[in-house]
Parts: structure tokens; sequence; C-alpha cells
RNA sequence: GGAUCUUUGGCUGAGUUGGUCGAAAGCACCGGUCUUGAAAACCGGCGAGGGUAACACCUCCCUGGGUUCGAAUCCCAGAGGGUCCA
């Protein structure tokens, strides 16, 4: 959630940022007249309470001298009813509120590039240089089913469509890569954490899936709970209303997961294959922070994705999202793009975010800053998501026969 | 599953004939005096959120309802924990 009082205080500035991501402008000036209606009404029901308090504590004055008490009580059956009436205006402003403001991303940091979409995207860097091939190189599908690795059908037919089966290397390559990501994480200091992958409502709104991506997730019948889209979701809320010590900042945490994903929006999208699948391995880096680390910190998570990738031997390169391909919570992200030689083109494998305060202000968590509470910054990026680095790993790694070497880096892993 | 007890601030733990209780006390923690330094001792501070320039003021004693002018204290339901029975 936005600072309510920090738009209140400086209504252009934060309205011409958020503009740049799209957010209507009314729809701002509309939640700054609730938020200021809402205290109203609070110091409303408030100075009613007040009263009323003060009232009934005259009671026992009252008792103890012995005197009439009826005339008191009137006065005071008067104002119950009044309270009753502001406590309901003031509830009504205050849902009022929440659900505009529930709804409002983030505000993005003022070096994000302004943009429509990935096609507006700034290049930071390529690295390692795109392997050349003296043959066609194949997609990773064709791979997949040639090797033995993926079976596509049979993914659909026991659950549906974008969900397959790894068998043998296709199997074990994926345990090898997500033990081989956790010990390089592991290694630049994140701890490695094991999660729930079911969560309630109230995880979901602290890190703003809900309540306005409902449509991606998948929920359990009759219950407020859901699948986890991300490990981002558990790990980030594991100090949701918390007041977190000083010296304990930074927590850098590392988790593997599988990701559950409705991919609602996404029809006709990556339909062969398994680019976008509704179930996926994913490991994840998450930091709860200090405000005036986070900046660091954020560079430490794109090198920490970036140097798995290298050492892995993958070419990439670090793009920094537009402010209209930044997503709901962040305020800056940078993707890490794999080379995909069957593709031909270079494809998201992984996204590092700096959410800064937005998060911790849905999902309270706090900090002792000396004497006062401060919000947290928390930050978030995948190292790496799995079968996006097997799909990398079969087509840049092919050879003309189809066969496909493994990265050195996984021989220890698979007994090679 | 049945019976019964219990649920308080970072922890321990008072507070149940309803009214100066946001809550005694101890520990922990922070600041100070003392000391070459530390410990001990002594003095002071010390829950959270909202609100304010700062006060005032509002809310919070597992959760949700209810009774009452007024509830940590009474009633109902739920959740967690203990003990006994099965």
């Amino acid at each position: 959630m936005i600072d309510l009082k920090l738009l209140q205080k400086d209504f252009d500035t934060i309205s011409k940022k958020l503009t740049r991501k799209g957010v209507d402008a009314t729809l701002l000036a509309q939640l700054k007249e609730k938020f200021e209606e809402l205290k109203v009404a609070k110091t409303a029901f408030e100075t009613l309470q007040a009263a009323q308090n003060a009232m009934s504590k005259e009671f026992g004055v009252y008792k103890r001298e012995g005197k009439d008490i009826s005339e008191l009580k009137a006065r005071v059956d008067a104002n119950k009813v009044k309270i009753a009436q502001a406590l309901e205006i003031q509830r009504h402003k205050q849902e009022e509120l929440e659900k505009l403001a529930m709804a409002i991303p983030n505000i993005p940091d003022d070096d994000v590039p302004d943009g429509e979409d990935e096609e507006d995207n700034v290049e930071i860097k390529k690295v390692l240089t795109p392997p050349t091939f003296d043959f066609t190189p194949k997609e990773h599908w064709e791979l997949a089913e040639q090797n033995g690795w993926i079976d596509f059908e049979r993914g659909v037919k026991l659950a549906t469509s974008r969900f397959s089966v790894g068998f043998g290397m296709g199997a074990k390559l994926e345990r090898a890569l997500i033990n081989f990501m956790l010990d390089f994480n592991a290694k630049r200091g994140f701890e490695e954490v094991s999660v729930p992958e079911i969560v309630n409502r109230r995880a979901l709104e602290g890190t703003g899936q809900l309540p306005k991506f409902e449509d991606d997730l998948y929920k359990m019948e009759g219950q407020e709970l859901y699948l986890i889209p991300t490990a981002e979701v558990p790990l980030t809320n594991l100090y949701q209303d918390e007041i977190l010590k000083a010296d304990e900042l930074p927590k850098k945490m590392t988790a593997h997961t599988s990701c559950f994903r409705e991919e609602a929006g996404a029809a006709g999208r990556d339909t062969r294959g398994m680019i976008r699948q509704h179930q996926f391995h994913k490991v994840e880096l998450v930091t709860i922070a200090k405000p005036d680390e986070s900046d660091a910190i954020f560079d430490e998570m794109v090198a920490c994705a970036s140097d798995l990738l290298t050492a892995l031997e993958l070419p990439h390169r670090l793009v920094t999202l537009c402010t209209g391909d930044l997503g709901f919570s962040a305020a800056k992200t940078v993707d890490l793009e794999v080379w995909l030689p069957g593709q031909n083109t270079y494809r998201e494998i992984s996204s590092v975010s700096n959410t800064r305060d937005f998060q911790a202000r849905r999902a309270k968590i706090r900090f002792k800053d000396g004497k006062k509470n401060t919000l947290v910054h928390t930050l978030n990026g995948s190292s790496l998501a799995v079968g996006r680095t097997m799909v990398a790993i079969m087509e840049n790694f092919q050879k003309e026969d189809g066969s496909i070497d493994i990265p050195k880096v996984l021989h220890p892993y698979l007994g090679i």
C-alpha cells in the first residue's frame, strides 16, 4: 500500500509518479479525499467516545457520593445513539478507503524508465556470448521429447494443459538444479528456509497478490486458502505483523517451492513446452532490509541470480523494467533474460524487485529504528525459475544429434 | 470424541463482589550515579497502533459477538494450551 499521509501531504508529486505507471489521477484524488473524509469521521467518533468515557467515569463518583444518577444517565443514553451513528459512518469510510487504496500499485522509483510494455524495457548489459551453431538449433520441447526428458501429453492427461511430467534425466536435472541453486544462494548469505505452499488470504494481501489478482491464483474450495504463486509470499510474510530488532536485519532468505499459477490472462501464449506452466519449481530470494541498505541488497540479489546463470554457462542479459511493465508491488525491477537459441531470443528467467515499504506497510513488518518503529523494505527475486533454466540448458547445450551436454557445475549433483 | 481448568505487555506473573487498570511485581532491556574497567548496588525510563507541533484524546488484556452508563473482569460462540476419561 502506498503511504496515504504522503499522498495527502504531497499529492502533486505522488500523483505525477503514479501517473507514470498508468494510474488515473482522478482515482488518486478520490483516494486522497476518502482519506481526509475518514480522518474527519474518525475525529467525530472519537470525540463522542471521549465524552462517553468521561461521563461513565462520573458514575463512579456519583455513586460514591450517593447522588442521583438519572440526569446523567439520560445524557449518556442520548450520546450513545450518536456514537453508534458516528461509528457506522467511520466504518463505511474505512471500507471505501481500503477498497481504493489496496488497488493502487507501488510508486515507481525515479530511475525507472518510462514505457508502455516490455518493448520499452532498457537493457543494462549482456553477460556471456550466445553460442553459435553450425546447424539449426531446435526448440526445447523437441529436444525434451527426443531425449525422453519431458512428457507433455501425460502431464495433460493427469491434470490439464500446461502440465508436464519429467522422466529420468529430465527429473534428475530438475532436482540437481534446485540443490545447486540453494547451495549457491547459501554461499551468498541467504539462509535456506522451508515454507508452506498453501497460505491464507492475509499473507497474499501482505505481498500484494490480493485483492486485485485473485484470478491468477488457485484457491482451495470453500476455504480462504490459496496455493502460492511464488515463495515470495510465505517468505515475506514470515515476519508479518512483527517488529524486528535492527540487528536482526537484513534477513536474507532463500527457499525452493513449487509455484502455482492459473495463468488466466495468458491464453494462447507459450502454449507449447514448459515456458509457462501452471505448476513449476522455483528457487526464490527474499530479503527483509532496513531502508538505507535496500539498494545495495537489490544489487546483490541481481548479481546473485546473474552469477548463477554465469556459473551454469548460460548467456543472458539484464534489463530494467519500464513503468508499463513493472509489477503491482514493485518500485523497481530488473529482469534477467536468458538466451534461447531455439527461439533466437532472450526470455525472462528471473525477476528481482525492490518493493521498498509497499509490502511492509500492508504486512505490517517494522523494525526498531532507535526508539521509533519504521517500516522495513522487502525485496524478492527468483534465482531461478527451474523449468526455464532447464529449457535454457537444453537449447544452449544441444548438439547436432539432439543430445544435450550438462553444465559442469551440475556434474557433482548428478554423480557424473 | 466427553469432562474440567486455562489464555494478560519481550518473558514470568498479579488482577474475576464490573468503575481513577493500559494494567502490580520480578526478569530482560535502555540511560545515569558509583568504579581504573566490569559486576553488584542505587536512581530513572521502558507495550503497540492511531492522533497531535507537542499535549489531549481514541483503540488494543486469544478471536468474534453480547449484557452494561461503564468489562481484562459477567454471558455466549470459536481457536490455542493443560489435566482427567475414552
